[in-house]
DNA sequence: GTGAAAGCGCTAACAC
DNA sequence: GTGTTAGCGCTTTCAC
């Protein structure tokens, strides 16, 4: 900056005003200094800026696998809203490692950011303490564990489960199986809860057999299903825990013979945009991803503006997209004989 | 760090030495300020240490679109590498816009990193000299436009646009489609280069109604396989500038009534982990993704490493991966009547 | 080996 | 209005 000073002849100070509070000159200066600036293609030095000010405007996003199109999509949407206020966001891969979940908030915070997203993480309560401590904003999206005193917005997984469980029983489904994600998340959790409370509220017969463990993977409904279809009495119907993992599964089923939805009706959840153009196209349950990205944002920057209220939790709804890998038992039975 | 200096009894200086070169000091002093570090939850400040040595570890990442699942497939590759080696990585969603990529290549620039990826973009020549005059190191990853005096890291594309179509030639097709993304992304050009060398070589007739133009996501593939099939005469294969637009390809078939691959041939490219779940999996050119952003990030280490060489080009071949969505013409007819 | 001090580039406070 | 200056929290150099 003492350079542009130089170049447009005046104070260093009268510099920093026309960079700031720009009315406060004359129109000559004015000019002068811009046109310096442009010369010497000045770009102000952000660290120095932040140290003084004491103030960065990064943020960081923490989050299990970038790779995830579930993730990715709501990365996406933390971007756009954190640009459009002037943050910039650090990109942090978790791997569902906790350590090198550890890792990387702490250079978060030996970096200075000013709010830290964690999607779909499996928080310690003591990361968050120290966080808290830290005064460092956070919020959580749709955490893996729950009872967090921290800003927090979620699906409603359960909601969610039951909406998608729900659909297969009215479309007159009996053996409905559903295939879990990791157990230690509370997003696999939840949605099964949702499955359960679905079929009780309808009386429809449990099978425990029925409900597999795997992973939000690819690979995790596609040997989740290879299982299910092993079984002496077969589902009729597959509510997979979220949209890979109905891929994963509509895969395996085909494979073994069963063309979906004639004889095997699956459900997904998500409603990532790969679930419009799977073949057959994904009945899913909706999150809405871009809203949750977008209040998850607006809460963090209230935060950052000083906002010093108690925790706050907000749970988004799901809506149910019906699409064709879902059908009628009538038609399968049909088909059939 | 003041502070730390007070609890432990012991100059800042000595605080210093504790943290950067321990074997100058003895043992007590040594224990004594790690305690006190962490007693005060102590964290370094990275913009004042970034500002004084004149150095960050901070790397940017610029692609267009993080939820297109090869590009976050690169990031989280990118990623990785910069985490092991101690850099965090600001994540840059340009969506395609030379606005939004220029604003977020200042804001780079201001916040000191020291590398930037720039993924699957269109990069102005004059951005790269500018950041090559502000010694800013930069590497490019499969560029949508060529002739760049930089650090590149490449896919070969033309030859696996010629690997895809050999394939569909070799199963016998004759009236093989191509389905192009954004004419002016070097990607969907060179791929579709390498579908005219392919058919030369063989003298395969060429029509050009077979050859049609869209963009490289799901809806694109889509539609540009409805104006395919709605020809008078259609093609028994396509082949799709990428897997994202085969996705949408098959899709469209299905929809029409042709069965993939009794009825229509379809090849991909890239070989997303999506590709091998599809229904039927992906007949694919597989690019390294991992590779790719492994060895565009050691160059641009080596450069921040202050390698000072001519830029380097580094062009990584493909891979055909012949899975469920091609087979051969004979098949087709045999199936057919 | 130990400690003090200068200074990275900026901004905010203060003096003129 | 305009200009000077202290100091953000580190690291590095220099003096002891």
């Amino acid at each position: 900056m003492r350079d542009v000073a130089r170049q447009a002849g005046v104070s260093v100070s009268t510099v920093s005003h026309v960079i700031n509070k720009t009315r406060t000159v004359n129109e000559t200066t004015r000019r002068r200094v811009l046109e310096a600036m442009n010369e010497l293609g000045y770009k102000p030095n952000a660290l120095a800026r932040s140290l003084r000010r004491q103030r960065t405007n990064t943020l960081g996003v923490i989050l299990p696998d970038i790779a995830d199109p579930f993730l990715a999509e709501i990365a996406r949407a933390i971007e756009g809203a954190s640009f459009a206020h002037n943050y910039s966001l650090i990109l942090c891969n978790s791997e569902g490692d906790s350590e090198k979940q550890l890792a990387y908030t702490n250079a978060l915070i030996e970096k200075q950011v000013v709010g830290i997203f964690f999607v779909a993480a499996g928080v310690r309560a003591e990361l968050v303490e120290d966080l808290q401590g830290r005064k460092v904003p956070l919020v959580l999206i749709d955490p893996e564990v729950s009872g967090l005193e921290v800003d927090t917005v979620l699906t409603d997984q359960a909601q969610g489960g039951r909406l998608a469980t729900q659909h297969l029983i009215d479309l007159g489904h009996e053996r409905i199986a559903c295939i879990s994600g990791e157990p230690e998340r509370s997003s696999s959790t939840e949605r099964v809860a949702g499955y359960h409370q679905a079929l009780r509220q309808n009386h429809t017969p449990f099978d425990e057999r029925l409900v597999v463990t795997s992973n939000f993977q690819y690979e995790g409904g596609y040997e989740a299903t290879q299982r299910l279809l092993a079984l002496d009495e077969r589902p009729t119907a597959i509510f997979a825990g979220n949209d890979l993992m109905a891929v994963g599964c509509i895969r395996a089923a085909t494979e073994l013979g069963r063309r979906v939805p004639e004889s095997l009706s699956v459900a997904g959840f998500g409603d990532v945009r790969l679930a419009s153009f799977t073949n057959p196209p994904l009945t899913t349950v909706a999150q809405p991803i871009y809203r949750l990205g977008a209040l998850a944002t607006e809460m963090l920057l209230e935060r950052i503006s000083g906002l010093d209220s108690p925790p706050r939790f907000s749970k988004v709804e799901t809506e149910l997209r019906v699409r064709g890998s879902t059908t009628s038992l009538k038609g399968t039975q049909l088909r059939l004989f």
